[in-house]
DNA sequence: CTGAAAGCGCTTACAG
DNA sequence: CTGAAAGCGCTTACAG
């Protein structure tokens, strides 16, 4: 910049105004300005030493609980930072993407070069926020942080509406898989030995919570719904678990299972297909979240939709100050499919 | 910081080494640095002034040739991306995500603070590219750009394979699914008045190039077999089209369809069981890509598998100078499902 | 082992 | 409409 303001003979305060403030300078000189700087090859003004002087890098951090690998191939997590991602371009900014799974001495500095933070699920310590700026805007996406704006769904409500829809046609056995309840990790059936995470920690408590609530009201006991727990909610990790379900003996397999995610009810629905189980006739599946994969397969999945693409957009939202620094929480849909009519 | 120095009654040189260089005080003073540092809520140098400083950010940007909404969601690129952020993590780098899809003026200037880049499949414009600073690396992943290293599978003898294996059990009535491969947007039927794109600009060309290989290896007229096109490898884009051919009349109707991604082979799948058309005795289906949801569906598909995660590895790894800045290919592996046996 | 000083490349309030 | 100057918060070669 210094070079180009002396080949040009003026100051680089001007060669500055002409790419941030075109009404400080004539038309003609900015445009002199702009063909010597394309014969130099200078591209603007430098990003680094911009956001130093100005404070600002136009990039928003997002921060996922989950490994990006996981995140990245996760339907519900792709779609938030879809909508996360949206926000951003309309607004000129950037998404820069940050695992909050990282060893704690080893978070990459450049964290705090972001003007903002969109923390997306719980992550297994706090430490890391910690260490975010003070000063710059935090919002957190389906958890609760003190003193912090948050977006999320419903989930207790949510889910005793699939639950009441499902148990309405009263089945000969319930089953209900859960993602990540347990304090220790347990992929299998959950024993009594196991505790429970709490619903101000997962909500994966407020969904099985919203389904014990649901069956008291059709007067079957919590208690003697068996209950099968998976730690990532992956075709791979669910797969075996869901395996020793279906392959139960017939007088003990259930012939409902209430699913806390979609993808734990199409690996159920494929694994089922495999086995010559028809559902819905013999096993009926509810789901949770609404992505597209469960819509478009036959038979479609009975699912709560959650709009995760507009969670993101909230939440971008509000870390650009469009949208009021609150909590926000967004509407579910129960979505009848063939899984579960 | 230099109000921590002066609270510490050390210079702001020593303050960054115990962040920075360890070996360059004493573990005592290096404690108390870090001690003061905490009460006083000094998380450690700025990353603005830093990378203004070294020059370097430790940030490497992605720049997708899609629009972030598609690809988040495409399996392919997701893959891609996991391995980037892999690697990436490894370094303790992070990763910027941007698209190519930008308005040209309103390119985010936040993409200058990159220290290098990673472009993902050929973009509309490559004014984009002239755009980004000269000196830092960068690298092309499915696609050719002069002068530069580039990451890619051998597109036609992959899909030559995947044709031969096909057409080894001769078809009644052959139909390819492209993508992307007019000039023009088309959604349907390839018309003869359509230009198509070169094998240089799209590996969807290549692609087809292969077909056409293991079509005349087997006395079959490439002219003779009807071409489809899509523009956007998702579902909803696809279903349309798809639709139409199964609808066609039986004597019309392929009983073999060359997919050029598993996306399109698995809507067809999808139809053609809303259909009744059982796959793959009425009609068999070959994808392209081999990602996860081809494989755990039933029947699977017969696919080509391009290691999307490895890609990814090796372009960051690439830019991170772990390995040579050189033209990189990857082998594929030819997988026979059920769709295709 | 520690500190004084230069400078990374900008933007901005201010003077002219 | 244009320019001189300060300073954003660091790192690093160098002197001590």
């Amino acid at each position: 910049m210094k070079e180009l303001a002396a080949e040009l003979g003026v100051s680089t305060a001007t060669v500055s105004n002409a790419f941030n403030r075109p009404d400080q300078l004539s038309p003609q000189l900015r445009q002199r300005v702009f063909r010597e700087a394309k014969r130099l090859g200078y591209n603007g003004p430098d990003a680094k030493a911009r956001s130093l002087r100005t404070g600002r890098s136009q990039i928003i951090a997002v921060i996922l609980a989950e490994s990006l690998t996981y995140s990245l191939n996760d339907a519900v997590a792709s779609e938030l930072l879809s909508g996360i991602a949206e926000v951003l371009d309309e607004q000129h900014h950037t998404l820069l993407l940050l695992s909050g799974r990282q060893s704690p001495g080893q978070l990459p500095g450049s964290m705090s070069i972001a003007d903002g933070f969109i923390v997306y699920g719980l992550m297994p310590s706090l430490e890391l926020i910690d260490t975010l700026p003070p000063s710059r805007p935090l919002v957190a996406v389906d958890f609760n942080l003190d003193n912090q704006p948050t977006v999320h769904v419903d989930n207790l409500p949510a889910s005793r509406a699939i639950a009441d829809h499902a148990l309405a046609q009263r089945p000969r056995r319930v089953g209900i898989i859960t993602l990540r309840l347990t304090e220790q990790p347990c992929n299998g059936r959950v024993t009594e030995d196991l505790a429970w995470l709490t619903s101000g920690q997962t909500i994966t408590r407020e969904r099985l919570d919203g389904f014990y609530q649901a069956l008291e009201a059709h007067d079957m006991a919590p208690a003697s719904v068996p209950v099968w727990n998976v730690e990532e909610n992956t075709h791979e990790v669910c797969a075996p678990v869901i395996a020793a379900i279906l392959d139960l003996p017939d007088d003990e397999r259930p012939d409902l299972l209430l699913c806390m995610s979609d993808r734990l009810a199409l690996t159920a629905l494929t694994l089922a297909e495999q086995r010559g189980l028809r559902v819905p006739e013999d096993l009926r599946l509810t789901g949770f979240d609404g992505i597209a994969e469960g819509q478009y397969r036959a038979p479609r999945l009975t699912t709560v939709r959650q709009n995760s693409v507009e969670k993101g957009r909230i939440a971008a939202r509000i870390i650009l100050g469009l949208d009021p620094a609150k909590d926000q929480r967004l509407d579910t849909e129960l979505v009848i499919g063939e899984s579960c009519p």
